[in-house]
DNA sequence: TGTACATCAGTGAACGCGCGTTCACTGATGTAC
DNA sequence: TGTACATCAGTGAACGCGCGTTCACTGATGTAC
């Protein structure tokens, strides 16, 4: 028997690194982009394996989305005890709409290759994509501080959400250019502006 | 010699035509989506004919990018002088972010389907979506209010663009979803906050 | 412990399909004389 | 005005290519006795 499955142990390293690979290629090539023999080349493995591992490239996809928004959330929304309730989504803001963040793009948000194509041509990711959406905003919510009188909780966290996929999209899209550069600013300074507006107690001026 | 040039009239009609369905399938199904016969078709033509009107597919979505993008400029900033000056914006807001938009695709925004695509797939399109998205925030930002003291009218309109495309992206992406609504309603308000938190005059609260 | 058999992750070629583009052809329109 | 020729928008089949998936095969690992 030597060790007791020297072979499922291999398998499982194997899987791990396929999804690794296709998690890489899924962000920076979008799902029709990111092609199942690419993604095996990528893992160092020829085409035909892949069906050992994943019923379809679209069960692929989806595992890699859970995967990838997860990690993302890990990142995002680490080590923010530490910091004064009111700036905890500023903090975040300031992570997710960086130069950074749009420049790496094999290791960060999955939702800006993503949403475009369940929107067209890929509505069987849609569910997983709902769920994502959801957990994110959920997540964020609970940061939101607790002062804000003008905004649900929930309409400010789906708000920054969609003004961080909207920012960091078109960010990517126009990479390289000055407007890319401004693109990330604008949104930056136009979140905080919301986060900090929610916060004042003064209404309308006359 | 007849008409002058009916060959050529009856031409420009066709391509007209073209152009339509290309607009329509654009917007619906992506760049990629957008297939060649499909397109033709849509114009009651057939594929081989399409090289008489136009170089490549890539010069066919350049052109119904510039198109698709000023036809959406003209319904979203027309009508506007009849309304006070600080509400002009907060109409382009809920004008853009509106079930009524989200649903009726063929007609809409091509921003949505198009910015994934550009930064994953078809980087030979993001010099003209740089065009589109530079103009659309130049005139939205020669709406907003003089008042704003807090956040640069441009900043000001880049993040509002930023909203309304990522919003509106991911309500489509969710489209028949609870969610979809939600993100809908949720950036309108968000949008309409960061407005009147650029008008108010206080600080931060204490 | 050894030996014969079973399992199955991974290989690499092949399959079927759909795409953008090309091309020989057609027929209606326009031109030359 | 009539006639022969030229033009060219549009047809529809074919081309080359890349994709997701299938499949017969392999060899290392595991099991039975």
């Amino acid at each position: 028997m030597a060790t007791i499955n020297a072979k499922a142990e291999q398998k499982e390293r194997t899987h791990e690194s396929i999804l690794a690979s296709a998690a890489r290629l899924l962000r920076s090539r979008g799902i029709a982009g990111a092609r199942v023999a690419e993604v095996m080349g990528g893992a160092g493995l020829t085409v035909g394996g892949f069906y050992a591992h994943f019923a379809s490239k679209e069960a692929l996809v989806d595992d890699v989305l859970r995967r990838t928004a997860a990690r993302l959330r890990e990142r995002l929304f680490v080590g923010l005890d530490a910091k004064d309730e009111a700036d905890r989504a500023e903090v975040v803001l300031k992570r997710y709409l960086s130069a950074a963040h749009r420049d790496d793009v094999e290791n960060g948000c999955p939702f800006p290759a993503v949403v475009g194509e369940v929107a067209t041509t890929a509505p069987e990711h849609r569910e997983v994509l709902g769920e994502q959406v959801e957990t994110f905003a959920k997540e964020l919510q609970a940061l939101l501080p607790r002062g804000g009188n003008r905004l649900a909780p929930r309409h400010m966290a789906i708000g920054l959400l969609a003004l961080m996929v909207g920012g960091l999209g078109l960010a990517r899209a126009l990479r390289g250019t000055q407007l890319s550069d401004e693109v990330i600013k604008a949104c930056r300074a136009f979140g905080r502006l919301a986060l900090r507006g929610d916060e004042a107690r003064g209404g309308r001026t006359p």
